[in-house]
DNA sequence: TTGAAAGCGCTAACAG
DNA sequence: CTGTTAGCGCTTTCAA
């Protein structure tokens, strides 16, 4: 038969117990000051009585709520996913829980208002402090200290943990151009967000660095899906005078232009050197030279920020910059494998 | 500069329209009676101030919270994952909100206890209703409704979504079985699951039916892990009257089968055929014929049931099983093809 | 159409 | 060591 008493209050607990609300509150704070009989009482009708304390009111009265809020944009969209996964694990280490907030929806007009309006509900009521995701918006209104994992736009006032853009997008280059490619492609990420201009801008640099001329017409406009990656793939290709390397402003983009080649019977890293910017998690881009931006380590880090913040610890730094870092063709083989994958025909 | 003002409460918005809380509070609520010029005084002050209503303090009060809460053990692990993306779609359909609730921890000891409480925990404060997923516990306290998805108990007087592991296996092992294999092995999941144990009686039964004689050997322990799906499927055909066929009790088992038989140089399905019961959601599971568990059906379902639950509309039926459907091998290449996996060597 | 006042369940002084 | 009391910010009667 199902369960389905009607909450059970601090209150019915202290009436059965014959003690008063606060005596109760005592105990389930920890508090040494009750006597050890009176707590082992109380507690054992506690356990009678199956009550679990009311959060709201919980969070109402105290400060401390040993709770981290969350807010993602969209909790099925691969890239939040790794950066949660991080977050889980730091959480998971940590004496905090999680409280996720997502209205599931896909960004759209209003995200900036929602997600400072998220913000603002959480960390005024029921967490120490939130990390916010890939938060379009700049400015917050809240009390407790909040983290911003990849922000569109870097504001220096809030702490933020950031993928190395600019600096991983100059060793993808250098990478190449040391394997002597001149003629290198850029397919852009969505021009909006500020991680994907600074990928652009290190693209840019490391030509000029190079002394290799600039040809505005390998720079195509992207949006970081895998379709938009094989239409621009294929017209590069098509190009009288072809590049020789395409840097892929993130992973799904570079799938695109693999397929591309694969259906142009082109072999890479053979006749095609392909960069993709963004981080490694399946064994499906196993045989792409890659850049790991390490989302998962990102919400690590950022989780591990916040729990400093809200403890009052002090920070070695106000940004994180996560290093990017070059993923070697035979360690990327060895991540395949680790994850089931096998290897692909030569 | 961080805009890091002091909360801004009720109270604040009241005194700066010069007007009462409740007035204000009657704004907040969209209710008809207050004059428009007030209300959009009112509205326009809440705007300037950059008022947010205080969840923890709106939640004890009213009933209705627009909040569905999701108690997930783990949120970093694939199957979880997979179910919130279903989730994640519904609510984004619905009017509703996400509170997801973990401590990052992998299941372990305290369980359920921990489900018990996180139920009690969001039901009875925050949220309309929760979805709990593959729980230990089959019991819970609270008011509010409540769906367990996958659970590993089942218990007939709460609602839940589960899979049809049972009829799932049926189908899988006719499949097989119609495919003219007799020695049929199979690799068991953790046995304190239940949709484990489902799966192994299917297999029982289905070899029953078609008046095959069961072989006790090849029946092996497992724990839904790649690892041991490796060593089993190793053991198994290294034996002197080896299985033609492998039913593994998960996906990640069955890679591990996979993986074994890459090493003995077997074709799939040429030399050895292998059934993965579970979701495919990835590339490289494309070359395993396996059954369709639809986990983020299972949780898409789940949602709009707890959704229907809440509001107090007629639900069809207590228990909704989810059909599990067999992926034929071409279908599985289309699904590869749209991940941008590429064809493995034949 | 509005305001005053009574709590929701809890914690945190302050007394005893 | 324990009880009393005063709110936290909000919604909701009940009057005006």
């Amino acid at each position: 038969m199902p369960v389905k008493r009607s909450p059970v209050t601090i209150q019915d607990v202290a009436k059965a117990a014959g003690v008063s609300v606060s005596t109760v509150s005592r105990v389930l704070n920890e508090r040494a000051d009750v006597a050890s009989d009176t707590r082992e009482h109380i507690l054992s009708i506690i356990d009678d009585l199956g009550y679990t304390s009311n959060l709201a009111a919980r969070s109402m009265r105290s400060h401390k709520k040993n709770l981290i809020g969350l807010v993602v944009p969209d909790i099925g969209f691969p890239y939040s996913i790794e950066i949660m996964k991080g977050i889980n694990q730091a959480v998971a280490e940590s004496s905090f829980d999680l409280l996720l907030y997502t209205t599931g929806q896909i960004r759209k007009v209003g995200t900036i208002t929602r997600e400072q309006h998220y913000v603002s509900l959480l960390n005024n009521s029921l967490t120490d402090g939130v990390i916010i995701v890939a938060s379009a918006a700049a400015e917050f209104i809240t009390d407790a200290p909040i983290i911003a994992v990849d922000p569109h736009l870097i504001n220096p006032n809030y702490t933020s943990v950031q993928g190395t853009n600019y600096q991983g997008a100059l060793e993808a280059m250098d990478y190449l151009l040391g394997l002597g490619h001149r003629r290198i492609a850029f397919i852009c990420g969505r021009p909006e967000i500020g991680s994907a201009v600074r990928r652009l801008k290190g693209y840019r640099d490391a030509l000029f660095h190079a002394g290799v001329e600039l040809d505005e017409d390998l720079i195509v406009p992207g949006d970081f899906s895998t379709e938009t990656g094989y239409e621009r793939a294929l017209h590069l290709l098509a190009m009288a005078d072809p590049p020789t390397a395409i840097f892929a402003s993130n992973d799904q983009t570079a799938i695109g232009v693999f397929q591309a080649a694969d259906e142009l019977g082109l072999s890479i890293p053979g006749d095609l050197s392909v960069i993709g910017f963004d981080n490694i998690t399946e064994a499906k881009y196993f045989d792409l030279t890659t850049i790991d931006q390490g989302l998962s380590q990102m919400g690590y880090v950022a989780t591990q920020m916040l729990i400093k913040l809200i403890s009052n610890d002090p920070l070695d730094v106000q940004v994180y910059k996560m290093p990017t870092k070059l993923i070697e063709r035979s360690s990327c083989q060895a991540l395949a494998k680790k994850v089931g994958a096998r290897r692909l025909a030569q």
